[in-house]
DNA sequence: AAAAAAC
């Protein structure tokens, strides 16, 4: 491993100048206005309008299409009734970000529901937020607030439980760092704090890197303030089982594991618990998570206690869990949910088996790219052995992280990441949520991913506030019953799919035959073939025009945005 | 639906 890294690092093959060359080719300056384009209610942009291919076709074809486009109807109809439904406070704008950026519509649902707010500066005035936190704001370049901040910071500020549903990369980690940090006014340690002893507020991520680079911002945000913001982990679980020194805590965060294991062990008291946050709160309230999750909120025993949960994607189950947690809580959903950004423009890539990817990529990484690169795998060894297959095939600055890896392992390469150091960085679902490398411009699933959700935050990790990334998806036959799933997130944010895809049987037919309703022998493989077919037809004409397929998929979505 | 993640 050690030899492995030390090669990757290599400088024998290190052409930097080569390299930069290459990146200035392909690196377009961002589009200062992008075009978009708007979805008018029962009216498809033209470029999405993929149905009129297949007015020619098959009935089958045809039929198919139908489909989906009653589910983006269906799908329309049922927000619209869900808006009409509310007999309570409703408040739906077009936030304006920073001007580069893209508007998107917010949605806030709930009882007296406190206006938004356009400027960090009102928080002062309306809230008595103090002007040190401003001043950090702006020291650390926050102007103006993004559409979960304007809505959800006043929201938070006013005591109220929130479900916050934002897009990756759109500022949800401030949208409730500042309302804690102002709200819990004094830092405990000082002599007039009357806020009781004890840690104040939780906030709970999935993975050590998120809780990592949460206590990064919240320190950046405390600077001046003789706040003590404890990242949880092993180390600090040993100093807080002294009960002055846990008194003296402002903020904890952590991973749910670790917060539980304190607790169990009598080390650690969450009874004066004012705030607690859930990042990536579908994730939390997951069947793994959810009993340690339960547990933590059992211990927040306080009668005070503000509960919020924030993701960029809350499937229906969740959701239901989540309102329930919540005592009179907002939903504030900003563009659509479980839609990545559009920003992002996605392609899917057709690679007809798992021995094919690798070529594939190579192929791919010899020709000028925009680094950094993450590279996200099914398993741990999977991206281990991807990526020493990369260094052995002479790729520079190759990098994994897994959770499989020691601790300094995981910390370094996210370290050498930051720095810039890695141009290719190879992963597992670690990485996929909530993780904010500014600089990452491409994000490739060389595995297919195992959910919608997955996709939606793994691509997230490019085309962060604002910018603009790209994400490749590569597909083989075995992920036919899973490929039209994602394809309808790909329409839905405004990318284009390969017309033959929707000649897919349905996946729920497909797993239906699986699981043999009907006789195997007989359905199994005709559908089998169906999908296979297709896919061998497809082959043929990649071997025809290798890039093609990418092209297809990728060229027209530069101009389209949908919300 | 299924692997990865949490200690």
């Amino acid at each position: 491993m050690e030899a492995f890294q030390l090669l990757s690092r290599g400088g024998a093959r290190f052409d930097k100048k080569r390299f930069q060359k290459d990146v200035s080719l392909f690196s377009k300056e961002p589009a200062k206005s992008r075009p978009i384009e708007r979805l008018v209610d029962g009216e498809l942009p033209g470029e999405l309008d993929y149905f009129k291919y297949a007015a020619g076709g098959s009935g089958k074809r045809k039929a198919d299409s139908e489909g989906v486009a009653k589910a983006l109807k269906k799908r329309k109809v049922e927000e619209e009734e869900e808006d009409q439904d509310m007999e309570e406070d409703e408040e739906e704008t077009e936030a304006d970000d920073t001007p580069s950026r893209p508007r998107q519509r917010v949605v806030a649902k709930g009882s007296n529901i406190p206006s938004h707010t356009d400027t960090f500066q009102e928080l002062v005035e309306r809230y008595q937020m103090s002007s040190l936190l401003l001043s950090n704001l702006t020291t650390y370049g926050y102007t103006q607030p993004t559409g979960i901040q304007s809505y959800g910071i006043p929201i938070l500020l006013e005591s109220r439980d929130l479900a916050a549903i934002s897009p990756t990369g759109t500022g949800k980690t401030l949208s409730y760092l500042l309302p804690i940090m102002s709200s819990l006014g004094a830092p405990s340690s000082s002599a007039n704090s009357d806020a009781g002893s004890g840690v104040r507020a939780v906030v709970v991520a999935p993975t050590r890197e998120l809780a990592h680079q949460i206590h990064n911002e919240c320190l950046k945000l405390a600077q001046g303030r003789k706040w003590r913001i404890v990242l949880f982990s092993k180390a600090t679980a040993g100093t807080l089982a002294d009960k002055a020194t846990r008194d003296k805590v402002d903020i904890i965060i952590s991973t749910p594991l670790r917060l539980v294991a304190s607790l169990r062990s009598g080390g650690l008291e969450l009874n004066n618990v004012r705030h607690l946050i859930l990042d990536e709160a579908d994730r939390m309230l997951d069947s793994e998570f959810f009993p340690q999750v339960e547990e933590i909120l059992a211990a927040c025993s306080h009668p005070n206690l503000q509960k919020a949960v924030f993701s960029a994607t809350l499937p229906a189950g969740a959701e239901k869990m989540a309102m329930q947690m919540l005592k009179d809580p907002i939903r504030v959903v900003v563009g659509l949910k479980d839609t990545p950004l559009p920003l992002i423009s996605q392609s899917l890539t057709y690679v007809a088996d798992d021995p094919s990817k690798l070529p594939s990529l190579l192929t791919y990484l010899a020709q000028p790219y925009n680094p950094p690169v993450l590279i996200f795998t099914s398993s741990q060894p999977r991206a281990t052995s991807l990526a020493q297959e990369l260094v052995l095939n002479g790729v520079s600055n190759v990098d994994c992280l897994h959770a499989g890896m020691t601790k300094k392992e995981r910390e370094d390469a996210v370290s050498r990441m930051r720095k810039g150091e890695s141009w290719v960085m190879v992963s597992t679902e670690v990485m996929a949520r909530g993780m904010d490398f500014k600089g990452i411009r491409e994000v490739i699933n060389y595995d297919f991913p195992t959910s919608v959700q997955s996709y939606v935050h793994r691509i997230g990790r490019t085309g962060r506030a604002g910018r603009e990334g790209k994400a490749v998806t590569y597909f083989t036959d075995d992920d036919a019953p899973f490929l039209k799933a994602i394809a309808n997130v790909l329409l839905q944010s405004g990318s284009t799919v390969p017309e033959w895809i929707l000649k897919l049987p349905k996946p729920s037919k497909l797993k239906r035959r699986q699981m043999g309703k009907v006789k195997r022998a007989e359905i199994v493989n005709p559908a089998r073939k169906v999908g296979r077919s297709d896919a061998i037809k497809k082959r043929d004409m990649v071997a025809g025009s290798k890039r093609r397929v990418v092209r297809e998929t990728s060229k027209s979505d530069t101009n389209i945005t949908a919300e």
